[in-house]
DNA sequence: AGTATTTGGTACTAATTAAAACAATTACCA
DNA sequence: TGGTAATTGTTTTAATTAGTACCAAATACT
């Protein structure tokens, strides 16, 4: 009824949801010997010639200075590699290496079919209406943002 | 159209929305030089006589061994303090001290009101509707998590 | 009573996270 | 052209996070 119900309600679940979502993911992942986020780099990087470090941080919402520390540890793993910008000598290309290929396609399917278990009961629309519904939560909060009191900018996609 | 896009597309949005709104949280509670995990304890206990550190970590989500940290540092802080129980005496009892009280007395209403901006253009039904299709999604995807390959385990809300 | 199991909290480790400071490079512009 | 500003990635620090092992207290079960 009055506005202080919305918060504690709505916002919790969206944490609950998200964290949720988060542990069902890892518990796949882990299988395969890599965090989530490790997990989320090489199939970011799957199917495509690498890309920056800039666009990787972009496309995985991984701050670049997590970004060094987690491409690292895949590094040592034998899984991407780093290799000079040709175009721009502060760039680095960050792409999977043969063996980074190999994981990617040999779990991506499978885990493709194991996250989308969570929708076996959304109809098409559901999904549809889903996304919507996020999206404008997430419009809600990043207008506020840009106007408020940080000093974030405004990063849109690409 | 095929089932690989509703990973990419949806849940992104999922992550990008939490995001968005911690961020936008943490904007405000830096301003009183706390965490944001650290003010969520201090609203979680502000109008209680104190509780346990296992009701504390149900209701804000966080794990046992994380929440020992956020506490101690609370505490060196002297915003909180731990007491021991009468009733139970492996359990800990967590309350705000008079300081603690204060900071909660004096930020919870505007932070309130802070948060509560997001949903200016949402109507009480739309509000309804989230809470609604978030829970869906939650419940779709703690189904999977009890029957699928994790040893998690169903932590029910009370 | 007496042992076994469970429970509540702490300690420790590896990884992620945001934030700020920094070096190298590029862009801009007057 | 020369100097200032912006960009890219690294480094460092403090905090959170999940996970495991651990300890003490409480409960269950003979």
């Amino acid at each position: 009824m009055n506005s202080t119900s919305t918060f504690p309600t709505v916002l919790r679940e969206l944490l609950r949801t998200h964290q949720a979502f988060l542990a069902y993911a890892a518990s796949h992942v882990h299988t395969l010997d890599l965090t989530l986020p490790q997990y989320d780099i090489i199939i970011t990087l799957g199917d495509t010639p690498g890309m920056t470090f800039k666009k990787l941080g972009e496309k995985t919402l991984i701050t670049k200075g997590t970004l060094t520390g987690v491409i690292s540890r895949l590094e040592d793993k034998g899984l991407v590699q780093r290799v000079a910008s040709e175009t721009d000598g502060r760039s680095q290309i960050v792409r999977l290496t043969a063996a980074g290929e190999d994981v990617y396609k040999r779990t991506f399917p499978e885990h493709l079919v194991f996250i989308n278990r969570i929708f076996d009961d959304y109809s098409p629309e559901d999904i549809v209406n889903l996304g919507d519904t996020l999206r404008r939560l997430h419009d809600a909060v990043t207008a506020l943002r840009s106007s408020g009191s940080g000093t974030l900018t405004d990063e849109t996609n690409e």
